[in-house]
DNA sequence: ACCTGAACACCGTTCAAGT
DNA sequence: ACCTGAACACCGTTCAAGT
């Protein structure tokens, strides 16, 4: 996790890990069995500590509202990508249902039931707010959100007639930069929103 | 991206597609520049066949009302990560504002306007649509959404007392089989039903 | 029980040389 | 203008051998 931190996900190599650990490469197969095993539990390892009390996100307590519980335990997800920017994009290929997440799933099952979520639906709506979150984390980790260049800029102006229609309709809110840290809790604001709509319809 | 199609994202080298083209691999780079170049250009052909016409994916005429083409072009990507799995976790790291992606923006842009979100929250309200599409993609695509195997089946019912307390409230729901394409339909619709929430916020 | 060394079948990319 | 061949500095993983 270190060398992944300080120099990317590319480079960590069962050579260079082997290295740091002051040990030949083939001797770290008994311990991980595989690369591939050794990066699911980097990330079980920052699920873990996600959730962990106390730890650097240490989640709410019980008693706190839907709402802030999940919008700390967002925060603590986005903080992480952005300490360990190599981890959002593994997040997708690793089964929601693996040990280390299941805690996370089930604050979020708390919250959606308290909220009013029927729990018929309150996995797909599990699913829904995380892939979100994940969504969201992994564009600014990825670098989806950003940046952009003068050659876009000039693109986007030139397009901006014909073919792109509704940024012509836009053009001021565009040029403005964007707090991400506003963006985020906006976002969460609305995620709530949603979730309320929703309980909403189902109590008719 | 046959390659990638037929035998995944790991078997594209430089070498794989220098053989498969009957070249040399440095014969390769006058041509794409580098690998990641590659990458770059195969993600971007897949975003310009989503919003080409006609295709698989050919977009509403632009007179539908807002809820069907966001719902269309969300089905697009859904599609695309159907068909070609190594594109969803590419499409994070790929700027959102990048040519082949500014078509794809300028939709959603054009469907938040018509909804009625007013124009300085309608890029924020883009990228949290985008997200929570690619999120929800890329976690289907990724694995992230299953499958649930009997020995994680078997730890969840053991932790469901204490660690796990919202689980157990959800026992009998935890164990009806999902249909994903139903539920990415219930996605979008409450994905509406957010948008329209914004929009009703918005007019006071 | 735990580790090493050599080897195999790969990578992306450079550089100089060919036609 | 376009391609080749050799080389460099890497990969993950196997296997047999050591202590």
């Amino acid at each position: 996790m270190a060398l992944a931190d300080e120099r990317g996900l590319g480079a960590v190599s069962m050579r260079s890990v082997a290295e740091l650990v002051g040990v030949t490469p083939m001797a770290l197969y008994p311990h991980v069995g595989s690369k591939a095993a050794l990066l699911d539990g980097m990330v079980g390892r920052l699920l873990g500590q996600l959730v962990a009390e106390p730890g650097p996100t240490a989640p709410d307590p019980p008693a706190a509202p839907w709402r802030e519980r999940l919008g700390t335990l967002a925060r603590g997800v986005r903080q992480m990508a952005v300490r360990h920017p190599w981890a959002a994009g593994l997040l997708f290929s690793r089964p929601a249902v693996a040990s280390g997440s299941m805690r996370t799933v089930d604050l979020i099952f708390a919250a959606l039931l308290e909220a009013g979520i029927p729990p018929a639906e309150v996995p797909r709506l599990e699913r829904m707010v995380s892939s979100f979150i994940l969504g969201h984390v992994a564009s600014e980790a990825g670098g989806r959100f950003g940046p952009l260049t003068q050659d876009l800029r000039d693109e986007r102006y030139r397009h901006r007639g014909q073919e792109l229609p509704a940024h012509a309709r836009l053009d001021d809110v565009l040029e403005t930069t964007v707090d991400w840290d506003a963006e985020f809790e906006a976002n969460l604001d609305d995620l709530a929103l949603m979730i309320e709509a929703v309980a909403d319809r189902a109590r008719g």
